[in-house]
DNA sequence: TTGTATGCGTTATCAT
DNA sequence: ATGATAACGCATACAA
C-alpha cells in the first residue's frame, strides 16, 4: 500500500493564512457572528472546504466551557428498563446535538467514586443519574461545581428529580389480584447487588399494604421475600414461596425480570399460569410483551425523553443555583394479561 | 436554604500559589513525575487536598492530545445483541481507564455523517464501530485523521476488523435440520432499516446453501424472506410462510428476536413448537434462552471486550499507521434447544 | 469590517 | 529541585 500521510488536522491558523485574513475573522464565520464581509466570509468558506478543516472540539471547549457532552450514571445499562429509559435519553439528546457518556455503575464504590470524581473533572456539561441516590454530600459537591444534575427513578430534595408513582403501580396490581380473590400473595421485593441506595422497592410494598388494608386486610410477613432485580433472584424467590406449604396463589414481583423468573419455577414445578398462580411483574418491558406477563407499566422512554430535556434547560439556562428544583411525577400503568386469572375453587 | 456559592473551581495556579511553589512543581507531582523533593510533594499535595482541586481534563486533553474516551458507533443499541456487546465493551474500557460515548445511528445519514465528522473533531482517541461497514473514502478519512478503528462485527481490509463465522453458523444450523429429517426450511433473512451497508445476512444464506449442497440438495427460492431484524420483522416473514400452500417444516432465522416473531405467529397460527415448526434463530441473546429457543450462539461479551481492547492497543501504541490491520476470527456455536424436532411423519 | 492580543488550564521545555 | 514561559486551538474584547 502507499505509505499513508498523516499530515497534522488544520488549524484555525491555516485556514486564516490560506484565506488571507485573521483568526478572529475565521472564527466569526465558523460561529456565524454578523459583520463580516460576504465575499470574506465565502472566500474563508472556500477554503475551508478545500483544507477540510473542522475545529478541534476541546479546544473550543477551553473557551466555550461547555463540552457538548452529558454524563449518564445508570446501574446495569444493558438490563431492559435502563436500556429503554438511556433510548429515551439518546432520543433527546441527539435532538439537541448533545451526546452522553455512559458511567455504568456495578458497585457502590463505583457509583460513589462517579459522585465524587466527575462534577470536578469538566469532561460533561451535566449529569443525568438513573435509579441512583446521591448522598447530601454528594448533591454539595455538584452545586459547588455548579454542575447540573438531574434525577430519573429517584429522588432528592435539591436536584429536580423524576420520579414514578411506585406506590400507587403496586397498589393497583395487588388490588386487581386481590378482586380476583386473590389472598395469598407472595411479594418478591428487589435489593440490589450493588446496595445502593434504593428505596423503590419499599414504595411499592407500602402500595402492596394499602391495597389489603383497604380491603380490610393485612399481609403476612412470611409471603415477602427480598432477592435481586434479576431472573436469577425471581427464581430463588418463587422457589422458595412455591415450594413451601400453603403456598400463594398469585406472586407479585417489583421488576419483569424477576416475575419471568417465577413463571420459569413455575414451568418447572408444574404449576400452570394463570390457572394455578396468578403473576404480575413491574416495569413493562418488551420481554413482558412476548411471554405475555401481566405488568405495572412504566413510563421508560418518556422518563428518559425528559430527564434529558429538563437537563439541556438547566445547562442552557445556566442555572441560577437558586432555582427551585423540579419534583415531576409520572404515573405508571397496570397492564392485565393472561398471567392473571380468578383464584380458582380448590 | 442558605445561598450556595459556586465559587470558580480551583485550577493548577491557585494549587501553585497556596502551596509556594510554580505551576510546574504542582504539575510534576499531580503526573508523579520524577525529580520534586518529597517535602515539596507533600505540601503540594496538602494544598490540593485542602482546595479539593481536581485536574481540569479538557485543559489536559489540549496538551496531551488525548482525551480519554473513546467513540462507539452502533445502531440501534437497545437491541440486546449490540447490548451485550457494549456491555463487553464497557468491562474492557473501564479496566484501561477509558470512557465511551455512544454514537446511536438509525438511518443510513446519520451514521455517514458520524464517520465523516467524528474523526476530526478530537473529542475520542479512538473508534469502535459495530456491525457497520465504513466505505473506503471514510476508512481513507479516519486515517488521515490518525484515528484508530477497530470493526467489531464488520471488515474492511485495512481496519482492525473481528467478524464471526456467520457462514458456518448458519451451516451447522442448517445442517441439524437437515438431520432432523428436515427439507423444506424456511429462511428468514435480515435487511436493515437504515439500509446499512450490512453483509452478514447473505454469508449466513451462504452457509444454509452449503449445507444443503453437502446433502446434495437445493435450497428453494421461494423459502427466503427478506424482513427487518426485529420482532415485527419475523413476524411477517413467518406469516408468510407458514400460511402459504406446502409450509415449510421449520425456519432457520437470522436473529433470535426474528426467530422468537415466528414463535409468536406460530402460537397464534395454532402450530405446536417444536411438533409442527422447528425454529433457529441466531444470536443466543437471553431471551432465547428464556424461550428456550435453539440458536446459534455468537460471542457477543468477547467481542466487546476483544474489540476494545485491540482498540486500547492502537491508541497506546500511537498506530504507526503502517501496521497490518488484523483479521480476526471468532467463531460462533450452535446451541440446540426445545424449538428443534426431527419433523413428523406426516 | 477586520486584525491583534489575551485567556482558558495544562504540559513541557527551557533556564536557574 | 524548581521556576518561568511557551505552546495547545480557539473565542472574544478591544483596536484599528
Amino acid at each position: 500500500m502507499h505509505y499513508l500521510k498523516q499530515e497534522k488536522a488544520p488549524t484555525i491558523q491555516d485556514v486564516a493564512r490560506h484565506a488571507n485574513v485573521a483568526v478572529g475573522t475565521v472564527s466569526r464565520v465558523l460561529n456565524d457572528s454578523p459583520g463580516v464581509k460576504p465575499a470574506t466570509r465565502q472566500r474563508v468558506l472556500e477554503v475551508i472546504q478545500q483544507l477540510d478543516y473542522s475545529p478541534n472540539l476541546i479546544a473550543r471547549s477551553m473557551t466555550s466551557r461547555r463540552t457538548g457532552s452529558i454524563g449518564v450514571i445508570v446501574p446495569f445499562f444493558t438490563r431492559p428498563f435502563f436500556s429503554e429509559v438511556l433510548r429515551g435519553v439518546e432520543v433527546a439528546l441527539t435532538q439537541a446535538r448533545h451526546e452522553f457518556i455512559l458511567y455504568n455503575v456495578q458497585s457502590n464504590e463505583q457509583c460513589v467514586a462517579y459522585f465524587r470524581t466527575l462534577p470536578k473533572q469538566h469532561k460533561v456539561d451535566g449529569m443525568l443519574v438513573l435509579s441512583l441516590y446521591p448522598s447530601d454530600e454528594d448533591v454539595a459537591n455538584f452545586q459547588r461545581a455548579g454542575m447540573p444534575v438531574v434525577l430519573i427513578d429517584a429522588f432528592h430534595p435539591q436536584l429536580t428529580s423524576l420520579v414514578v408513582n411506585n406506590a400507587e403501580g403496586a397498589f393497583q396490581a395487588v388490588m386487581s389480584l386481590l378482586e380476583h380473590g386473590h389472598r395469598r400473595i407472595g411479594f418478591i421485593n428487589g435489593i440490589t447487588e450493588g446496595n445502593f441506595h434504593f428505596n423503590r422497592a419499599n414504595e411499592r410494598y407500602k402500595g402492596l399494604q394499602r391495597a389489603f388494608s383497604t380491603m380490610g386486610m393485612t399481609h403476612e410477613d412470611d409471603l415477602v421475600v427480598n432477592v435481586t432485580w434479576d431472573r436469577q433472584g425471581g427464581r430463588q424467590a418463587a422457589m422458595h414461596l412455591l415450594t413451601s406449604p400453603n403456598r400463594p396463589t398469585a406472586i407479585f414481583a417489583t421488576s419483569d425480570l424477576q416475575a419471568i423468573g417465577v413463571l420459569e419455577v413455575a414451568r418447572t414445578l408444574n404449576l400452570a399460569v394463570p390457572a394455578d398462580l396468578s403473576v404480575i411483574g413491574f416495569d413493562g418491558i418488551e420481554l413482558s410483551e412476548i411471554m405475555e406477563l401481566s405488568t405495572v407499566q412504566q413510563p421508560m422512554h418518556h422518563l428518559g425523553v425528559l430527564g434529558a430535556q429538563k437537563l439541556i434547560e438547566l445547562i442552557d439556562t445556566h442555572e441560577p443555583l437558586t432555582a427551585q428544583p423540579e419534583l415531576i411525577h409520572l404515573q405508571p400503568n397496570l397492564l392485565l394479561r393472561r398471567t392473571v386469572n380468578a383464584i380458582q375453587p380448590q
